[in-house]
DNA sequence: GAATCTAATACCCGGAAGGTATTGAGATGG
DNA sequence: CCATCTCAATACCTTCCGGGTATTAGATTC
């Protein structure tokens, strides 16, 4: 009993005549008749009662043609979604995400990433850098969106945008009618720093653009995150350094400004296993690409 | 894409191995090979992502996994359901029948047919005789029973039980301690009667029983039904003539003499239209004939 | 590096599916 | 009432696909 002899079969039974069926079905009356004699004589039951050249269906028959119709829509169905699974617009991909990410680069990502595959369930997963990874290496996540440098020979990396730092200080601030500052100027501002726990990556730059610029920050006061950062500087803290994204918050009672030593900008990738040859990956890296091809990063996320 | 490419498809996901899947399927390594190949191929997808001789599904097969285990299962089940139809054990059966037959022969075929065929829908439908004898013609019914004589080409008719007839008398009549008494003694009683309207068949042969023993019944009374005649004559109306049933009512006030004369019984039948193959049907006969078989008109149904 | 294991390839064979021609039984219409 | 038409079944042929065996190529293991 295989899908063949069911379609012959439900044509037959929609058309109540060999010809016709056979005609719709692009085959000859004589294999028709044959097929459907075979079915009977496999499942050992009268599917038809043939009655005067003509026939109708026996009760085991319209059972038969009610279940033939469902497995066939079903085997359509299947064959239809396992294309559009291989062209990776059907499915599940689970995207994991550092913190930092969800202000820059991922609103972009996700909304476009929905607009143009809105049958791909896609899994958000906020994570530490350090569990991402590994996660990403053992595939429990499809795609990882987090900073570098990503020590890992598994994974491929791509980098989609690199934000600048920007200099924060209160408006009351000697520098606040400036548009951009010279590091060198800060050497004696109090600091409220990313903390090493907190934000590694962006205590270790900032701490080396100051070394480079010639001296070293005095901390009145650490803070793990960005709106941290920007609040105590807000309040008349002290001065900060914070990746570009800052200016898209519009804080109150704080100014950005342009470093003219122009610091390394700090990049954000997308990172994946190696050898993943999924679809849905490949469209997720693209689109991501798009996204940040779009971004600025002093205005808010674009759809 | 047919079930047996799914088969070996689902067996190949399940063993994760072309030789252990081929043996499992009964077949050698290379025809799977290519099989899978083809489906490939066909669905223009990557099921298998082949990485060193050995593989791993993506999540396009394992897709097409879930939902070709569930066609597979599907189509197991259609194919014993069908048999089962077919078979006769598995489907719905409709039984028209007449109100009398509600109290003889009827609780004895439903409890048989329940418990041979419990996968069979059985459905009743009360219906007057005019009424059964078309819906049998036209299909809308696949059985009946009811009383000959039925007139119709079209149906084909099995006679199950026969009832003989009662002489029903007042407990403080003259005849009341009798066990069987002669019709032409009850030739100058008071009569209560199943009436010409509500039981023409019955009416006519109480009328025809009294006429062949020379007299005829002198009506006090006229009943449709055979639970109100038994109450006339209880009330002390009158004296009855009924089938032998109401003797399994154990009404009060009444009691039930056998007739000497030995009329003509009252038959009950089973009719199906000609030409109905169903092994349906055909269990139903075969049920019902076992069922008139252990049917007694004094007792009261059996099991 | 030899042995072994696994999937893929090459090639052959048999059977099943499809096609054409025909039959035979009913229905139809003049 | 007979000729014709219709429709499913039968007979027979052809083709192609599925399965088998033998072999190859690549990878792992001892």
């Amino acid at each position: 009993m295989d899908l063949r002899t069911l379609r012959y079969f439900c044509a037959l039974v929609q058309e109540g005549h060999f010809g016709r069926a056979a005609a719709k079905l692009g085959i000859a009356q004589p294999p028709l008749s044959r097929q459907i004699q075979n079915l009977e004589q496999e499942l050992d039951v009268a599917l038809l009662h043939r009655i005067k050249k003509r026939f109708e269906v026996t009760p085991a028959g319209l059972l038969l043609y009610e279940r033939a119709r469902r497995l066939l829509d079903g085997a359509d169905q299947a064959q239809t979604d396992v294309r559009r699974a291989g062209a990776g617009d059907l499915g599940r991909l689970s995207l994991g995400f550092v913190h930092s990410t969800a202000f820059t680069i991922l609103p972009g990502i996700i909304s476009r990433f929905r607009r143009a595959y809105p049958d791909v369930e896609l899994e958000l997963r906020e994570m530490l850098h350090n569990n991402l990874v590994p996660a990403l290496e053992s595939g429990s996540v499809d795609a990882g969106l987090l900073r570098p440098p990503i020590n890992s020979r598994l994974l491929q990396v791509s980098t989609l945008i690199r934000e600048p730092f920007l200099v924060l200080v209160p408006v009351s601030h000697r520098l606040a009618g400036r548009k951009s500052v010279n590091l060198k100027q800060l050497a004696d501002e109090p600091f409220v720093l990313f903390s090493r726990a907190g934000s590694p990556l962006i205590h270790s730059r900032v701490v080396e653009m100051c070394l480079r610029a010639g001296f070293t920050p005095s901390t009145v006061q650490y803070a793990d995150q960005i709106h941290t950062v920007a609040g105590f500087v807000g309040a008349g803290m002290g001065v900060g350094i914070a990746p570009a994204t800052v200016a898209s918050f519009n804080f109150t009672g704080l100014k950005c400004l342009q470093i003219t030593d122009r610091p390394a900008a700090l990049p954000m990738a997308l990172a994946w296993r190696t050898g993943n040859a999924s679809m849905l990956l490949r469209n997720l890296t693209r689109i991501a690409r798009t996204a940040a091809n779009a971004w600025s990063p002093a205005e808010p996320p674009k759809p």
